[in-house]
RNA sequence: GCCACUGUAGCUCAGCUGGUAGAGCAGCUGAUUCGUAAUCAGCAGGUCAACGGUUCGAAUCCGUUCAGUGGCUCCA
């Protein structure tokens, strides 16, 4: 029998005659289990402990720490999972159940609708399958054999699958329990201890519209109680940073039937509102774009012209008014190209930079409405610079640049950039695109930042790069993008006089910095949890007197305070102090001005920050410079 | 749009197998004049999402619609 040479972790190479097992090849104190090493790793391939090795190489043990033992885990959870529900409910028939993200899903066509009340059933059956301890055995089978043991079992989709598949296949035994898979897995039931399972959805076989929508069960599992709860806790987390939910909390926004997926902004989500666009007019004014303004409403005709009647229809509001066909605009760029055609431009004004906080309206599927993070109608934070193609490559930088800059004034740092490619079905030449995704490349490269080749996903008509921020809990929003667009200035017939009297036609990029204002407020009310940043806080300080008897002075510091343009507030409720103060932390306020006779007698106040407590006596001059600088210079507390 | 689930006071929720609604918080009023996360008492507040059906009788059962939630699909 042949020898394999076999490179361990350990720096050793070991030799074994070939078809030994991984398992046998385990480092003297390494044990297998759930703490433990879970599978093996031949070179670059998952392999199971139990699985006879064939060639040599570099041979690891992975645990639930890497990420490799992981998707085996939480795989093996998923086979674990399906084989209760098929003991719990014979009838059921399987689809797919891969790992995912943080656990795992399996998706079944079953005549049981499953519901949260099945769950502590389906728990139950798998603890058992568990003590079980059943082995997870891998068999190989011929295309042929392998349909026949589905076909035989009735598992339409394993057959379709394999019907699908040109290979030899192979198959995961654990007792009854047959599944078509690919592997590798956990070697026993019994190496997963702890596990959830938290939702069940509908999901199309095949994720597709047209196929028959099966029920996805969504789980978790983790080698300890320990991480299993840490987990749910992360997720109760989460929820307690729901926008949604502090939106109402903290009276920032509503939603209502009347205009389903549409904001309504109450007094004080309309101040952050207007802190951001103030801000970002500010900003745009300096990075020398001209703002403008453009109508919801046009003409349908315009939108046959840009071909969002052709490719977009779907998603517009059309009207009918004087017998003319109108539609609410549900891009910006049409009406802004307008605005250049009504100019001539030279080379010399190029690039041009048309900036507007542009409301747009997109009849959105409604079951795909989400608070603010998918809605109807946004305002996106929108430009069109019109450049040469010769300046796509310094003005996709600048934009670039931009757009850290002012992810840096929200508090965030840490970004993930696509660059996504030409798709099959698109638009202008090939030497057009060469050009425009080198730009873009560039653009990125220059800047010395890493980003992610996303192959064929670009709009049709251009190249673009996305950017990606990261929140304080670490999930990831794509916020910003910058597309190059080769077809709209040729749709309006846009021009510029070149240095040589001759027309020529002008590169069109689109831009958005935050992406929409509504969704990037509920991204900030979920990265700080609703403890916004002073400046964006729509209620600054709130002064607490601590009894009628110095309410006089109470109002006279808060509107010392107003007169320093703080967004101060007075509690005249006959309240004790420390209901107050209760209230006041509930809602968010970031600073509290304790006002009792001896602040009153030494005209000071007392300041307290927001869950962090009695900052001690100050004179309000010095408070409402403390704000002020806090304020201006955007601290993220 | 599709599948499942949900809709009771401003908010969070209770209301068993049908007998015309209840709590806590918030709100208002009064008492209290109070020192860094909840003072006490009282009052008020609901076409039980809407419409239709079954029934002597519907918040409760059935149907339709609307809205929301979790996903899927979509995201020019």
């Amino acid at each position: 029998m042949a020898e394999l040479q076999l490179q361990l972790e350990s720096g050793k190479t070991v030799t074994a005659p070939a078809g030994s097992k991984p398992i046998d090849l385990l480092d003297d104190g390494r044990k297998v289990g759930s703490d433990g090493v879970l599978a093996a790793v031949l070179d670059d391939q998952i392999w199971d402990l139990h699985r006879p090795l064939l060639t040599g190489g570099k041979l690891r043990f992975v645990t639930f720490e890497d990420a490799e033992g992981k998707f085996v885990f939480w795989h093996s959870a998923a086979h674990l999972m399906a084989q209760a529900i098929k003991e719990l409910y014979p009838e059921s028939l399987l689809a797919i159940g891969p790992p995912i993200a943080d656990g795992f899903y399996y998706d079944i066509d079953s005549p049981h609708a499953f519901s949260q009340e099945d769950f502590p059933e389906i728990e139950k059956k798998m603890k058992e399958i568990v003590k079980r301890n059943l082995p997870l055995i891998r068999k190989e089978l011929e295309r042929d054999e392998a349909l026949a043991l589905f076909r035989k079992m009735g598992d339409s989709y394993k057959v379709e699958m394999i019907e699908d598949l040109n290979e030899s296949l192979t198959v995961y035994e654990q007792g009854e329990f047959v599944d078509l898979c690919r592997g590798p897995h956990v070697d026993r039931t019994g190496r997963i201890k702890h596990f959830k399972l938290l939702s069940v959805a509908g999901a199309y076989w095949r994720g597709d519209e047209k196929k028959k929508m099966l029920q996805r069960l969504y789980a978790t599992a983790y080698p300890t109680k320990e991480q299993l709860e840490e987990h749910l806790t992360r997720i109760e987390e989460a929820k307690k940073r729901d926008h949604r939910k502090l939106g109402r909390e903290l009276d920032l926004f509503s939603f209502h039937g009347e205009a389903p997926g549409s904001a309504f902004f109450h007094p004080k989500g309309q101040i952050i509102w207007n802190e951001i666009e103030a801000y970002w007019r500010k900003k745009h004014e300096d990075a020398g774009y001209q703002q403008i303004r453009t109508p919801f409403l046009m003409n349908e005709t315009l939108w046959h012209k840009s071909g969002h009647y052709d490719h977009y229809r779907e998603n517009m509001y059309f009207s009918v008014v004087d017998e003319q066909n109108f539609a609410l605009k549900p891009m910006n760029c049409p009406g802004h190209c307008l605005i250049y055609a009504n100019h001539q431009i030279s080379y010399r004004d190029l690039p041009l930079k048309y900036a507007e906080l542009g409301t747009v309206h997109r009849h959105e599927k409604s079951g795909v409405l989400h608070g603010l993070f998918r809605v109807r109608v946004f305002t996106q934070d929108d430009a069109h610079i019109f450049v040469t193609p010769d300046q796509i490559e310094e003005e996709a930088a600048k934009v670039v640049q931009f757009i850290f800059e002012m992810y840096r004034d929200f508090g965030f740092e840490d970004f993930r950039l696509e660059l996504s490619t030409r798709p099959e079905s698109r638009v202008g030449t090939d030497e057009m695109w060469d050009k425009g995704e080198a730009a873009l490349a560039n653009a990125l490269n220059s800047l010395n930042l890493k980003y992610q080749i996303n192959e064929g996903d670009g709009a049709f008509y251009g190249p673009k790069i996305d950017f990606h921020i990261t929140d304080a809990i670490g999930r990831s929003w794509q916020c910003g993008t910058v597309q190059c667009d080769f077809s709209m200035p040729d749709l309006f017939n846009l021009d510029y006089i070149g240095a040589d009297g001759e027309k020529h036609t002008p590169v069109m990029i689109h831009r958005a910095l935050l992406g929409s204002l509504e969704r990037f407020i509920g991204i900030l009310i979920e990265n700080y949890a609703g403890d916004l940043p002073l400046w964006l806080s729509p209620e600054q300080i709130r002064v607490l007197p601590i009894s009628d008897k110095t309410l006089a002075y109470a109002t006279q510091v808060c509107e010392e305070l107003k007169a320093q343009g703080i967004r101060a507030s007075l509690d005249v409720r006959d309240e004790k102090l420390g209901f107050k103060i209760r209230d006041a932390e509930i809602h968010k306020v970031p600073y509290m001005a304790v006002i009792g006779p001896k602040e009153a007698e030494a005209g000071r106040l007392s300041l307290r920050r927001r869950k962090e407590g009695d900052l001690g006596a100050q004179s309000v001059e010095s408070t409402a410079v403390r704000l002020r600088e806090e304020i201006d210079s955007r601290v993220v507390h």
